[in-house]
DNA sequence: CGTGGCCCCTGATTGC
DNA sequence: TGCAATCAGGGGCCAC
């Protein structure tokens, strides 16, 4: 599962191995990884092609490459399973391919969007017209991250407070930050001592700059673990190889001991997901649905 | 309009 | 042993 860090490492291997190249060809062989582009896999491989990629940005979990002197954006977004990867021309195709760009340059390598369940995709998008970073149109909604330095602290507390919701569901709001999925959020709310279905709307400054630091925390500790380990030809995240699992306080901890006070710890079920949490150290509020 | 909940998908795992 | 149910989860979309 790539959270943010892995997708920011993602992003560095795109703008080391990607950016500057130009496109000879690209193959969809699955039409679900491109279901977002407007146009289907036909117009989106045509479109593509002959253009030059620039250097790729990164807003949350999602990531793209602007193209060179058009107001135009390749879009992706890794969803549950999603790789980008760079490979040798000739290197076997990947049971999940799904897309492959190849370049004309004589580099040897090719992009290859690789996705086993396919809840992710690439996509063509115009560029938001007065957006300093050339941000896609469809994820104009998506709030900045933590890790980017315009995120508007002040703002997010405001927006928590006018919140009728619970604390978890507010991390999982792509329009009120970006870039928190399920385990970081279950691991931040650790730290924070708070319960997932705390209501946002009595949180304090404090207690909501406690927790925004905790993700940035986390965040940054698995970055700072993912970022050394990709320096080679493959830009490559697999979120299931455990890199940074092994720190993780709560998420998949059902039955085994709390770090802090070693009550075991619970997992209930959540939104179609779990929620993992320590039942001594995360207290329920009083009016707990 | 804000909030909550459903569903897209495939493969590993679990249960009978 | 084999088949079916369950689980994993980001985020768009829709109903209330």
């Amino acid at each position: 599962m790539p959270e943010l860090p892995e997708v920011e490492v993602v992003r560095r291997g795109l703008e080391r191995w990607v950016a500057g190249r130009t496109v000879e060809a690209v193959e969809v062989l699955h039409p679900r990884a491109v279901r977002r582009h407007p146009g289907g896999a036909a117009d989106f491989a045509a479109r593509l092609r002959g253009e030059t990629l620039g250097v790729p940005r990164r807003r949350g979990k999602y990531l793209w490459l602007p193209l060179a002197d058009r107001d135009l954006s390749v879009l992706g977004h890794l969803g549950m399973s999603g790789q980008l990867l760079v490979q040798p021309e000739d290197a076997p195709d990947e049971k999940h391919l799904r897309i492959r760009v190849r370049f004309g340059d004589d580099a040897g390598t090719e992009l290859r969007f690789v996705d086993q369940r396919t809840f992710g995709g690439l996509s063509l998008h115009e560029t938001v017209a007065d957006s300093a970073d050339g941000l896609p149109d469809v994820i104009a909604h998506i709030a900045r991250d933590p890790l980017d330095p315009l995120f508007d602290e002040a703002a997010y507390h405001l927006a928590l407070r006018a919140k009728r919701t619970t604390v978890k569901r507010a991390l999982l709001d792509q329009s009120l930050i970006s870039g928190v999925g399920n385990i970081y959020a279950d691991e931040a709310l650790w730290r924070s001592k708070l319960h997932y279905e705390r209501p946002t709307a009595n949180l304090t400054r404090p207690r909501s700059a406690e927790l925004l630091g905790h993700v940035r925390d986390v965040m940054n500790a698995a970055l700072a673990v993912g970022g050394t380990s990709f320096d080679s030809l493959y830009v490559n995240v697999n979120g299931e190889s455990g890199y940074f699992d092994r720190s993780l306080d709560a998420y998949g901890r059902e039955d085994e001991p709390c770090r802090r006070c070693g009550t075991p710890m619970r997992r209930r079920p959540w939104m179609n997901r779990s929620s993992y949490f320590c039942p001594r150290c995360q207290r329920p509020p009083r009016v707990a649905s």
